[in-house]
DNA sequence: ATATGGCCCTGGTTGC
DNA sequence: TGCAACCAGGGCCATA
């Protein structure tokens, strides 16, 4: 599933490929998702607008547009969220559209950049920036947050650590495997209160986070399911998993089997001797 | 305010 | 082999 590395690489990948390209005409599909705004707004905010840059802001990709003709300042973002299936793909016209495609931006360079997502977990929204302030996500960004304010945002929880870790209102861009990977790599059992975590073992799982994250954004993120970047290329991260998804196989440092359970309604993937 | 659990949705997996 | 039941999971919403 896409989570902050998946979502950085492709708004790298989709950047690089329609980045200064004016978008000539606007395609979305009939269904009610995966559309947060109106089909009819999102198209006229679109359609004959330049796109400036695309990013990564938690596990939100952003388009900063730039109006007609240039006579309007940047007055609106296009914002799209993978949820768990989202693909975004820039692909010659000719190329057949693939099943469950809800958008379709015909570019100026000739290519169409295409929203894909089977499961319509994922969302597309429009943005309006008022005085200049773009799109922020509803949490703190895991790679830049110091480690005072990352030890900060735990303080008083009674949720579980890997709770923690996935809401977005804290951190955004975490999701279940980095969650997971993170813990393992700072020696921390998931079910822990994150509240009573000391101030040394969130600093350990904080510079855990941050390592992990830089790594896998190095090898393109982690495909599991179907992830894919703009080019349709896969990531390599997921051969470096240690825990995720690995149930009942050997822990790579003890060797003892990996251990399952569902917190926060998601699998949960540890080990026993490793994690305390 | 904080925390928990159900729900959405489809494709892949499992089981008979 | 074929088909149906089951399950995964990010974010949102209702509920405790």
């Amino acid at each position: 599933m896409p989570e902050l590395p998946e979502v950085e690489t492709v708004a790298n990948s989709v950047n690089a490929h329609v980045r200064g390209q004016q978008i000539v005409s606007v395609w979305l599909s009939r269904y009610k998702e995966p559309f947060k705004t109106s089909r009819t707004e999102m198209t006229e905010a679109l359609t004959a607008t330049r796109i400036e840059k695309v990013y990564r802001e938690g596990k939100h990709i952003v388009f900063d547009l730039h109006g007609p003709g240039g006579a309007a300042r940047k007055s609106a973002q296009w914002i799209v969220h993978l949820g768990m299936t989202g693909r975004l793909l820039v692909s010659a016209p000719e190329v057949p559209v693939p099943k469950h495609t809800h958008a379709v931006l015909a570019l100026s360079g000739g290519r169409e950049l295409r929203f894909v997502d089977a499961r319509r977990f994922g969302r597309l929204a429009l943005h309006r920036s008022e005085g200049g302030a773009g799109f922020r996500g509803p949490g703190r960004e895991p790679l830049t947050i110091s480690p005072e304010d990352f030890v900060a945002l735990f303080r008083g929880r009674k949720l579980s650590i890997k709770a923690a870790l996935l809401n977005q209102t804290l951190l955004h861009g975490v999701g279940n495997i980095y969650a997971d990977e993170s813990l393992f790599r700072a020696g921390i059992r998931p079910t822990r209160a994150a509240g009573k975590l000391s101030r040394e073992r969130l600093l350990r799982l904080h510079a855990a986070l941050k390592e992990i994250l830089q790594k896998a954004i190095k090898l393109g993120g982690s495909s599991v399911s179907d992830y894919v970047d703009a080019d349709g290329v896969a990531g390599f991260f997921q051969l470096e998993h240690n825990v995720y998804l690995r149930t009942g196989e050997p822990c790579r440092v003890c060797g003892r089997p990996i251990r399952r359970l569902v917190l926060a309604g998601r699998g949960t993937h540890y080990c026993a001797h490793c994690q305390k």
